[in-house]
DNA sequence: CGTGTAGGTGAACGTATATTCACCTACAAT
DNA sequence: ATTGTAGGTGAATATACGTTCACCTACACG
């Protein structure tokens, strides 16, 4: 495709460029570009970099090898990592919290825009073990995809996921008189409360999202 | 996260790296390694890379600038299949739905478990628009993943996402006396009827799956 | 105790890579 | 005809960067 501003020859370079981040996941040297466009001198190379820097199409960092980047959204493609795959969390017993990813139940591929600002690598996914909150949208069986967080971190009335036994369920957290305070929304349900250290009760963390296979 | 078979400091390394990478669209030199890290001797990061490298987490070029990449993730599945990535439809009316894919609002990245028997080519992202099914777990604002379907394919009973007007909802779908029922399932909200070449109203096709952000 | 491994320092070294210079061709615009 | 810009060659130069060497500390293990 044929950019405005941009004369063939620029075109192709930056094509190349573009997919060469694709490929290598690093961008090309001038001698690559070079190379792969059958341009003898690296000065060549560089006075096509230069305009496309000056039209804006990339940046660079002067000096430094493969300092070139694309210039903004140019494509949403350039996987730079890969997509986050998910752990979904099999069966724990709650006095055993570390071990929730260690016999996950599969995984669960989940697009980075519903992970709020949480890192991919603090994420899991467990399955809701009962509809305590069904008049927030959320019923046994749904996916919900947990920052996991030490509990500190937690402000009250924020809805997490935790471990009871072995059952997980989301509830709104809340943290008073010494002790976390699970509260569910529907009628049936009756709060529980639990001792910070205590062994029966372990809290994952913020449920960021949640998904549902009908 | 701490990765299987690694150190403390060369899980530092990893991370850095990967997070590297992102942030900057290429990987770090040994140097910048170093300085992240506060180890001072450039040796001293090689010794780390070398160990990831023994240990499959990344691959290297040998003496080319900036030459480590992440190894590819254990999983066969992302290496297979390129991850489907799902159009929101964004303001449509339901007298032109062949505008339904014209201009999306985005995209979102979906796991292909999550379509059920269909086909990633022919599932779009809408949003729900009203809490007419809010006893069924979904609420306005919700991602419907839908498989486009002609209406008269559709089983009485299933749950479908409809186009009425420029609002999308979703509803229990039935076929009877030459008319489709769109059937609420919440209180205060009311079942409608269309006849079948109507154009105020165009049935996308069956919801698989639901999405939402907290 | 010795031995192995992870991790580190500092320096020397070679090469990969970006930069710059002088000079060239082609082409369009004034 | 002159001027400006895009694109190019080839070579010299400076520096960014990876590799290697000698040597050190801390710690686990039999």
């Amino acid at each position: 495709m044929q950019k405005p501003g941009l004369t063939a020859g620029q075109n192709r370079v930056f094509d190349y460029i573009r997919s060469y981040i694709r490929e290598n996941q690093k961008p090309p040297t001038f001698a690559e570009i070079g190379e792969a466009l059958s341009i003898r001198s690296t000065n060549g190379v560089h006075k096509h970099i230069a305009a496309l820097e000056r039209k804006k199409y990339i940046n660079r960092t002067p000096r430094v090898s493969r300092g070139i980047s694309l210039a903004d959204s140019d494509d949403p493609f350039i996987l730079t990592d890969a997509p986050p795959l998910l752990p979904v969390i099999g069966r724990v017993r709650s006095d055993k919290p570390q071990q929730l990813r260690h016999h996950p139940a599969g995984a669960l591929l989940v697009d980075p825009r519903l992970l709020g600002r949480a890192e991919a690598d603090s994420c899991v996914i467990a399955i809701s073990g009962d509809d305590g909150m069904q008049d927030l949208g959320i019923r046994k069986g749904d996916f919900l995809i947990v920052e996991e967080t030490d509990w500190s971190q937690l402000l009250n009335g924020e809805l997490v996921a935790a471990l009871i036994g072995e059952r997980i369920i989301a509830r709104l957290f809340d943290f008073s008189r010494n002790r976390f305070h699970l509260r569910p929304t529907a009628r049936g349900y009756k709060e529980e409360a639990f001792r910070s250290d205590a062994s029966g009760c372990h809290v994952i963390g913020r449920v960021q999202s949640i998904m549902r296979n009908i």
